[in-house]
DNA sequence: GGTAAATAAGATAATTAATGTCTTATTTAT
DNA sequence: ATAAATAAGACATTAATTATCTTATTTACC
């Protein structure tokens, strides 16, 4: 009942990505320096969110990743789910057929209730809300100057 | 992002229990039958299930298991942990040292939120609630008449 | 007390998923 | 044409889940 690695990973490099703005070209490099992520990893995490439309892949040198839509339309649910599938707590409200009790079972019902209310919380908040407060990236070098201690 | 094999057969035990009512014995046999639980795999659950206080097994013949505390007073939620342990959600929920952002990061807000609503849900609802409606155990033999066709 | 029925406890095995790495191929700026 | 950058996917490692198996313990009953 986690979120993986390559999930988080994903959700690091999309913020990244919608802080600079759609359609800016950043070098994979870059976001796995700054956001701190293997470099071979993000490869294949670049490959699926690619995959699903969410950014575009430019080869050759110069190359790097760019965010397609605006950072608006793009929920932390949508980056999540592209990574992990999508959300559904338990077996049985993926394939209700998976147990004959699911369409009497109020246990199922709860479940139904926690999976409904997990993903709209999650599907709430759109990159460009994440990606204009502090998140995901370390304070950036420029930013640090007043000590941070409160 | 799902529930355990065991959890959820720790669930169906519980609530199978806990529709017979609380200091009620059942046999381990009977509860993997309408529960639909491998009987080995029940052995391991229910070690855990006791040594968390939920449940008292008995041993020798005629022996079993019982719900030692009042239904109401056992949440789905804490059977669920009890199995796969405390939901957290993202790694840094549950040790937020392991992220030095996660002191000044808006995603980790979120799936902070994410996660308490998650754990009220679950916390919400009593096994004696659970029990009083169908669930979890296939329609009983003796309420079996009418077909269930609809 | 002895016996057999029931479960305990934990070791072990099999399976599956997650994570990370490596190699070869492709794209593209210069 | 060349070299820089990433693509694509195979491969390896690790960890978690699921299940089973063996030996030990408990206890009702005679
Ligand atoms: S018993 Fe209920 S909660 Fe469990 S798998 Fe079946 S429908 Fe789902
Ligand atoms: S970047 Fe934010 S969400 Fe991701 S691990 Fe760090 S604190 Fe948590």
């Amino acid at each position: 009942m986690r979120l993986t690695r390559a999930g988080e990973y994903a959700v690091r490099c999309m913020v990244y990505l919608a802080h600079k703005g759609q359609g800016v070209l950043i070098s994979k490099q870059e976001i796995c320096e700054r956001a701190d992520i293997p470099s071979h990893f993000l490869a294949k995490i670049a490959q699926e969110l690619a995959k699903a439309q969410l950014i575009i892949i430019r080869q050759g040198p110069k190359g790097g990743y760019y965010l397609l839509p605006q950072p608006e339309d793009v929920s932390l649910l949508q980056v999540v789910e592209v990574m992990i599938g999508e959300i559904f707590l338990n077996d049985c409200i993926d394939r209700p057929q998976s147990c004959t009790l699911s369409k009497s079972c109020s246990v199922h019902r709860v479940w139904d209730k926690a999976r409904n209310q997990l993903r709209e919380t999650l599907g709430a908040v759109s990159l460009a809300e994440l990606a204009e407060k502090e998140s995901c990236i370390p304070v950036f070098p420029a930013s640090i100057s007043s000590s941070s201690q409160e």
